[in-house]
DNA sequence: GTATATTGCTACTTATTTCGTAGCGAATTG
DNA sequence: CAATTCGCTACGAAATAAGTAGCAATATAC
């Protein structure tokens, strides 16, 4: 499974569109959540994967890997943590709460 | 595999927090590439599958019906199309274009 | 009004991804 | 130096996605 990035052939579209490759990234399992429970700090592997509910340490390294290949996340003495560009991310994707509370409200 | 809503268990949390649901929704193959393709206007189950590089027409059938469920997307005579809440959702996903390319350019 | 094409699917098999568990080697703590 | 914790790998089982064929219903063409 390789890594989704901008200007190369991502699962699904060979076009190389920045956008498909976001969404081929966050379109994995685990992905998008994983910077989110980063989103507060550093967290070590198997913090990480506790407020992961215990998703299997073989995906979850396998995820790092991916995300840390997109300069999303990067490891530190005190674990991981998101990148420059991992933070812009979450902060855009940081709506999503509000939609969320919306979409409950509505079903 | 059930779709996932706020406020009851989805795959991986049993919190009910309305945003792992989103997380759960979202991260799935094909559901944000689908819900970005109809952006721009109703269209066909077929015109869908081009547009989303020929997915297998037996995901693209169980995601329809996952996101119907999860009142993003209705049929109507033109074809499928978001609902105002998917038309919500869009909007707030809207910068990730943005981010993209910034994210394109620092690769 | 009958042949042709298109549409929305379902069925089924195969391939890929994810899960779950066990455990190892290195570093840290007592 | 024993015990624990940590990051991670291996590997079989389960779940999900892909790929292909095709059918019934509607629309279009003649």
């Amino acid at each position: 499974m390789n890594t989704p990035l901008p200007n190369q052939p991502v699962r699904g579209s060979h076009s190389g569109v920045a956008i498909m490759a976001v969404f081929d990234l966050l379109g994995r399992k685990w992905n998008m959540r994983i910077l989110w429970e980063l989103r507060t700090g550093p967290q070590t592997f198997r913090t990480l994967q506790e407020n992961c509910d215990n998703m299997s340490p073989s995906v979850l390294n396998n995820r790092i890997k991916q995300l840390a290949d997109a300069r999303l996340l990067a490891t530190s003495p005190t674990g991981y943590q998101l990148t420059e560009l991992g933070n812009t991310l979450m902060t855009t994707l940081d709506p999503l709460r509000a939609w969320a509370s919306v979409w409950e409200k509505q079903l």
